[in-house]
DNA sequence: ACTGTACATCGAAGAACGTCGAACTTCGAA
DNA sequence: TTCGAAGTTCGACGTTCTTCGATGTACAGT
């Protein structure tokens, strides 16, 4: 296990790597944990996923540039990287608010810009 | 040719799909030409691909629900859905600054967060 | 030193993507 | 009605993605 992965300089991050990472759903559930700008371990992330493929997923957001990761002991912690966020603040934070939303639409079962029918 | 292609309803357009379709650099620049919310047609989008490729980033574009295609005789008209683009507002105006500002980035040789070194 | 935990990496399978040229469709013009 | 132009669709090819189980690696505890 890698103790410092390798992280995109601020410079290097492309948008349209950023979009490619954003543009799948678990990953974006990803982010919607991470969207309250805490650090999170990965029991926070509770996508239906086999442990490698969250592995995947946390690996294709660090390399866009979007998460940190810090290694403690066996554990990894990730968080939202600030730098990146505050160079594409508008499109970032954005976003963050949208899948934060997205979220607890999901959790809480009530209906508004869809009514369910009977 | 369908005289009128299939667009997805605003309220299926999901955010997933449109970081997907912004994934890409080929629909990035045609992004970039559609920034300035007029209506474009192909001669507009000088995209280095074959017309097939075009063909097909466009026919993303709209089924994510970006774009509008019109069409007009033989010729087809693209422009931005403005629903979609006052629905996610926020993440999309901010976009669209960032991909026309690259693009006269890429045009004009002036180097400003980066200088080369000699 | 051994064992278990936490996570990453590998290898593989199937799906999706980006790209092209060729064939097709639709329309306008001769 | 025949021809060409504009654009889409089709078929193919190679690449990349998503997913998993199995294996590997680093650390903590006994």
């Amino acid at each position: 296990m890698p103790r410092q992965p390798d992280h995109p300089d601020l410079e290097d991050i492309q948008l349209a790597r950023l979009f490619s990472a954003l543009g799948d759903p678990a990953r974006l559930r990803i982010m919607a944990v991470l969207a309250d700008r805490s650090e999170h371990q990965r029991e926070d992330f509770t996508v239906e996923v086999a442990p490698s493929t969250l592995s995947h997923h946390m690996k294709i957001l660090r390399e866009a540039g979007l998460t940190r990761h810090r290694f403690e002991g066996t554990r990894c912690f990730v968080s939202l990287r600030t730098d990146t966020l505050e160079r594409f603040s508008a499109v970032l934070n954005s976003t963050l608010e949208l899948v934060a939303a997205d979220e607890e639409e999901a959790a809480a079962p009530r209906p508004h810009h869809r009514p369910a029918q009977s």
